[in-house]
DNA sequence: ACTTGAATTATGTCTAGACATATTAGCCAA
DNA sequence: TTGGCTAATATGTCTAGACATAATTCAAGT
């Protein structure tokens, strides 16, 4: 009998050998359901993962239709920090080196929208894998949105406590390349310029902002993803 | 009428509320589909999803867990460079700097999976945003598995025909912070040693591997994920 | 010409029931 | 104890039919 994963393989060939060129309609979902045999929730299975994957654009009443260009989207899995270290075979630690409150500045208040000079707890941590520097995180976090159970930082990773303990609900990141700083120089024990692969998140909850965090890579470092 | 996705936000509650353990096992389709009164396949909806987005693990007979770790995933979307490039409001263009058959270096050879030495075409083509160098794209391209017909790189890039023309099943991302080589700041106009933001793909189709591309963009370049 | 509203239509979702499939637990034999 | 077979079970998928929802079309009224 026919899946869902054999009508999508059929449909995406068709689209494939331009028998449904790109911005066409292709038949709705009855039509098809008919001539493969199946039911219409099988078909919509189908046509809804192609829909995810970028292939097709599908509206009410307006009908499927193949997407003009293929967006191919890839999957980013952020790991909390210390797993990915785990699973490059390396022993994993961290040392938190700064802790205070301070007034945010205008460009990481920007970003979070929040008012500026709002008082924000900042964190520097430095993970280790093997020993050596791995990742520098510079953390700005919003103390207005956290639980009421304020751990201690330096006996556990903000990295991992935010994960299980506030319900992110949306957030972007970005990757630059950039020179290290001094201070990222000296911390992650490579000469200043060194270029190095930058991420920064910025987070949000059910309750608001909730975190930004620019993590400094050393260098050699590769973002890996699959499509 | 309690629909899926009502269904999807009562279990992610509970998870996040502990009412469900990290690593714990939640209670079977059945019992929850009664619980809310709906049919299995409206909670079957809403788990398999849960389970796309990383926060449980599912499994036939063992049950759904609690993912021990909750894994965020960002989506990347890879636009063609064109328009990348016109999405941010700047003319585009692009010049074919380089365009033969070589056989593959070693670490080419690797990464796709092919013998030593096999030959290929080799392109590397600038792209220009505004009149300025935005990326310099090298590109090994296998002959063996492409449409019998070769178009002409100079007036269609190579970017953009593979996206339309080669039915492309899986393939990987890398992203990395280089120092630019005196190549590619000869191209892009900068600093030998300038920071890039390198980005390595290869892609495979339904008939073996099909090429591996490097894109060293110019420098201040950010690849933006949400989540 | 312009706006409003209703009919139409393709996709979105749901139900109840069924069979398929993977994986585990338990049993039995070597 | 170990290996392998079997039965039990939770998820995966499918069907046929129904109603919901959004977007378009078209007609009517201003």
């Amino acid at each position: 009998m026919l899946g869902w994963e054999a009508i999508r393989a059929e449909v995406l060939r068709r689209i494939r050998a331009r028998d449904w060129p790109p911005g066409g309609l292709i038949p709705g979902e009855e039509a098809l359901a008919e001539e493969f045999g199946v039911a219409r929730a099988t078909v919509n299975r189908a046509l809804r993962d192609l829909a995810e994957a970028g292939v097709i654009e599908r509206k009410k009443r307006a009908g499927t239709r193949v997407a003009e260009l293929p967006v191919r989207r890839a999957r980013l899995e952020i790991p909390v920090i210390r797993l990915d270290v785990l699973g490059r075979g390396l022993a994993y630690d961290f040392q938190l080196l700064v802790d205070r409150m301070a007034p945010a500045p205008v460009p990481v208040a920007a970003r979070l929208g929040l008012p500026e000079a709002a008082p924000m707890r900042y964190l520097e941590t430095v993970h280790l894998a093997g020993g050596r520097p791995y990742v520098l995180e510079a953390r700005w976090l919003n103390p207005g949105v956290l639980p009421p159970d304020p751990p201690d930082f330096s006996t556990v990773s903000a990295n991992e406590w935010l994960v299980t303990h506030v319900s992110l609900v949306s957030g972007d990141i970005a990757f630059t390349a950039e020179a290290a700083s001094l201070r990222e120089a000296e911390v992650l024990g490579v000469a200043p310029g060194t270029p190095l692969l930058v991420a920064e998140r910025t987070t949000h909850g059910t309750e608001g902002p909730v975190t930004l965090v620019r993590l400094a890579h050393a260098p050699g470092h590769r973002v890996q993803m699959v499509f």
